[in-house]
RNA sequence: GGGGGCGUGGCGAAAUGGCAGACGCAGCGGACUUAAAAUCCGCUGGGCUAGCGCCCGUGUGGGUUCGACUCCCACCGCCCCCA
């Protein structure tokens, strides 16, 4: 294995290496039962086309990781895949005439050798696809499952209709409420989909969150999308009919001061009210024009509510008091009872509302420290005008109230979540067609495992002009029979949110050519939980939440044995140029692929990692990059000069200072490294360790006895090793090592070596910083004091003496004068 | 609208209650060179000073503390997510 040149090649070095590791297959994943397991996973990509910086970050700091444990000895799982459906595979195929599955099988394998480029350690036999069959078929068997547990239903919801392309668009095509393609403004119809029944498992996707080592802010996001509200409901009748409805509130303590009601337009019970009466038609315009609006226009507090009196009152069942009932757009039909009671004074939309349209205003709450309440107060108080009630607080109040109603079955505790069932129907091609069949006799019949995969057929009409999915324009895949009786049948056309594929797959890879079953229970459970999950930070909501979802129902089903998929998550921050993520829409893409052949793979890993700390995002920059490439020059030439180390045997026999000096440096990094990689993965900082060590040791290198220098130095490769494997290898084998570098322990530090026997401590008087003195390393104060007084330089200011010291051992000493 | 985040030199950043600016980029000066590039050495937050030094400085305003970039309150600006 002998060098090409004495300069630094790195297109030689990644050529030569990659070859070898790949012949020596090591990457491939070691399943040795003596050792720990440790399953480090990044968020697989989709397919767009070619990586992009922030899929370089990712993946770099995901391979540092597996890295870093296989050097620590751990059996490493370390797998990638693709996210392979979706959207943008369709419109290559509208815009360019290529197929959807060629396109996108195009662009894996581009990715794909970017990824070997720079040098990941991929175990690329457990490969996943989630486009192709023996995938999909998995997607469609779990379907199957959840529809068996009652977990997958059935439902009208609302779709985005474009009126002049005649397609349904996704939530992602509708900009500002208009069609992205034709601009022209979208209405919404209503059709019939499948959803899952997340709401289920809402109360365990709250709970577990406390178990898992997730960021905090990520945790948060969850339990505020889950958003569990603990109230009661209540049952109003309306004056002069028999009719009831239930409200549900949060804030029962406020019902004293309920001046209306609001339902939401889709209210039955709102219809109900308008039937036969001359507010009829004024009732469906209303109707219409407010399903038109998006739920965001609807709960914004900023814009103007839009309400209608449907001629009737409710009675207010702890004071008989006669309240008028509207509709209005800022009630939902899918949140709570889809009708609230409003009490202005304590609720900032109520108060508008009632602004707007003249209600009466009426105070129950007063704040409980004795301070004057403006018109609108939102806080727990001190009930006041509320009956028996009155004088109590608020949570006194509420759960007293709460009593009453049960007491008189006018109503209960009530725990709603903004959760809501998750919608995985999507009309369109490209995706997993959902294993069900529609038969005249036997209604929805699942398609049997058997028969599984449902196939997606490879050519139909992509624009359907129709509120239909284009796989209802194929006759051959619409048309069968029905698996139960055997009469003709009609095949669901709809196929699955992508999600539902990425919500299963780093099961998948823990047997990933199982054909029997998707995986298998023993496999799972020598693998999961995965132990570090890397990603971005967008995905803190949806693919989190599906995928615990998914988890757990497996988990209660009996197939696996973890109820949360993933045990610690790291959320990377985006990589952004001109201020906004990079995407091809908008123009802004740096190609790795310019950056690997400029500046070779070390260097592009080494610098991402440099350049910022991980979670945080940072805006493209191409200049730092040169001082990253010099580092790795410089370092290459200090290896070239040190080239007669490996003649001498490595040891840690010292026979001078430099040799101590050289050796606590070297330990002085191990121990950085180390920490940093352990403490929240701060390779930014690692690196400006391996930079601040190269600065000092080759000041002194000569003078350091050759065999204890090759010690050191070894040190320094293993330690660069999972940032820059490819010329760490080189230089593994330039100190006179066999390769390969990366199948080396971890290196260890002693404590010991880690302290300096002299340490200078920061004088400050008054808080003020005023000078150093150096004194020997775990002084006492009253050394450190005497220290200071007799320094000619503090002497001005401790002439007068002092009043108190404040000592803080190694770090500083403060006097107060 | 709701939710989540981020503000430190010319730039990316470090320091998470204890000497603000480690490490790197850019810049300036020097060495090498016929010259340039590359490389190497030195300087580099702002202001005042002949100099020793002194003052100011982590978005803004308050607070806690012997001591605040770090903790608390309010505000300003920017970014991300929304089935």
């Amino acid at each position: 294995m002998e060098r090409e040149s004495k300069y630094y090649d790195f297109k030689a070095i990644e050529a030569k290496w990659s070859q070898y590791w790949e012949e020596k297959g090591l990457h491939r994943t070691k399943d040795l039962v003596s050792k720990p397991k440790q399953y480090v996973l990044e968020m697989f990509p989709y397919p767009s086309g070619r990586l992009h910086m922030g899929h370089v970050r990712n993946y770099t700091l995901g391979d540092v990781v597996a890295r870093y444990y296989t050097m620590k000895g751990y059996s490493v799982l370390h797998p990638m895949g693709w996210d392979a459906f979706g959207l943008p595979a369709e419109n290559a195929a509208i815009e360019r005439g290529v197929h959807p599955e060629d396109w996108t099988l195009s662009n894996i394998a581009y990715m794909k050798q970017q990824m070997k480029k720079l040098g990941y350690t991929y175990d690329w036999d457990r490969e996943v696809t989630t486009c192709l069959p023996d995938y999909y078929r998995w997607t469609q068997w779990i379907f199957l499952r959840l529809y068996e547990k009652g977990l997958a239903y059935k439902k009208k919801a609302k779709v985005n209709w474009c009126p002049h392309c005649k397609t349904v668009l996704a939530n992602e095509q509708v900009i500002d409420g208009k069609c992205w393609r034709c601009k022209s403004p979208i209405e919404k119809r209503e059709i019939e989909q499948w959803f899952f029944r997340i709401t289920a498992y809402a109360e365990d996707l709250l709970n577990d969150l406390d178990e898992l080592d997730w960021p905090e802010h990520v945790k948060v996001q969850q339990r505020n999308w889950i958003g569990r509200s603990q109230g009661a409901l209540v049952s109003f009748s309306v004056a002069d009919r028999d009719l009831t409805f239930d409200i549900f509130t949060t804030r029962l303590d406020t019902i004293y001061g309920a001046t209306f009601v609001v339902l939401a337009p889709e209210h039955p019970l709102a219809k109900e009210l308008v039937r036969g009466t001359a507010l009829e038609e004024q009732f469906s315009e209303f109707l219409e024009r407010v399903v038109l609006k998006s739920e965001v226009d609807r709960l914004s507090t900023e814009k103007e509510k839009e309400g209608l009196f449907l001629g009737a009152y409710a009675i207010n069942p702890f004071n008989g008091e006669r309240m008028p009932i509207y509709a209005s757009d800022y009630v939902l039909m899918e949140y709570g009872t889809g009708a609230i009671m409003a009490v202005p004074a304590h609720d900032e939309r109520d108060y508008d509302f009632a602004k707007k349209y003249g209600l009466p205003i009426k105070q129950v709450i007063v704040p409980a420290d004795g301070s004057e309440p403006g018109e609108l107060f939102t806080d727990y108080g001190l009930l006041v005008n509320s009956g028996p009630y009155t004088g109590m607080r608020s949570e006194e109040a509420i759960e007293a109230m709460t009593r009453f109603l049960e007491e008189k079955g006018l109503g209960r505790r009530e725990v709603t979540y903004r959760l809501r069932d998750w919608l995985v129907s999507r009309q369109r091609y490209w995706g997993a067609p959902i294993p069900v069949v529609y038969c005249e006799q036997c209604g929805i019949v699942p398609v049997p495992d058997n028969e599984l995969p449902v196939f997606l057929p490879r050519e139909v009409d992509y624009l359907p002009g129709d509120i239909t999915s284009p796989l209802a324009t194929d006759p051959d895949f619409v048309n069968t029979v029905c698996p139960k009786c055997g009469r003709p049948a009609r095949r669901e056309t709809d196929t699955m949110d992508t999600f539902v594929d990425s919500s299963w797959y780093y099961f998948r890879y823990t047997d990933p050519h199982n054909e029997q079953m998707p995986f298998s229970k023993e496999a799972v459970e020598k693998w999961l939980p995965v132990d570090i999950y890397i990603g971005g930070v967008e995905h803190a909501v949806l693919h989190l939440l599906y995928s615990r979802f998914i988890t757990k129902a497996l988990k209660d089903m009996g197939y696996v044995h973890t109820k949360e998929p993933f045990s610690k998550l790291f959320t990377q921050g985006m990589v952004t140029l001109g201020g906004s993520a990079m995407s091809k829409s908008k123009g802004n893409i740096v190609d790795p692929d310019d950056i690997l052949r400029d500046y070779g793979a070390d260097a592009a890993r080494m610098y991402i990692l440099f350049v910022a700390p991980p979670e945080k995002e940072f805006e493209w920059s191409q200049q730092g990059l040169e001082g990253i490439v010099r580092f790795l020059r410089r370092v290459w030439s200090f290896f070239v000069k040190c080239e007669y180390v490996k003649s001498h045997a490595s040891t840690t026999n010292l026979s001078n200072d430099t040799d101590l000096r050289a050796l606590k440096a070297a330990h002085r990094l191990a121990y950085r490294v180390t920490y940093d990689i352990e403490d929240n993965f701060r390779f930014n900082t690692a690196v400006a360790a391996m930079m601040e060590f190269m600065n000092e040791i080759t000041g002194y290198a000569e003078e350091v006895t050759p065999g204890v220098l090759r010690h050191v130095l070894e040190v320094f490769v293993r330690v660069i090793a999972p940032f820059a494997p490819f010329i760490a290898e080189e230089l593994w084998s330039m100190l006179g090592n066999e390769p390969s570098v990366h199948g080396q322990p971890w290196p260890t530090y002693d404590e010991a070596l880690l302290q300096d026997e002299q340490v200078e401590i920061g004088v400050q008087v008054n808080g003020k910083f005023r000078g150093t003195v150096v004194v020997p390393t775990g002084s006492d104060e009253d050394i450190v004091r005497e220290k200071v007084m007799s320094d000619e330089r503090f002497r001005r200011y401790l002439a007068k003496g002092f009043r108190k010291c404040i000592y803080v051992p190694n770090r500083i000493i403060n006097f107060i004068v």
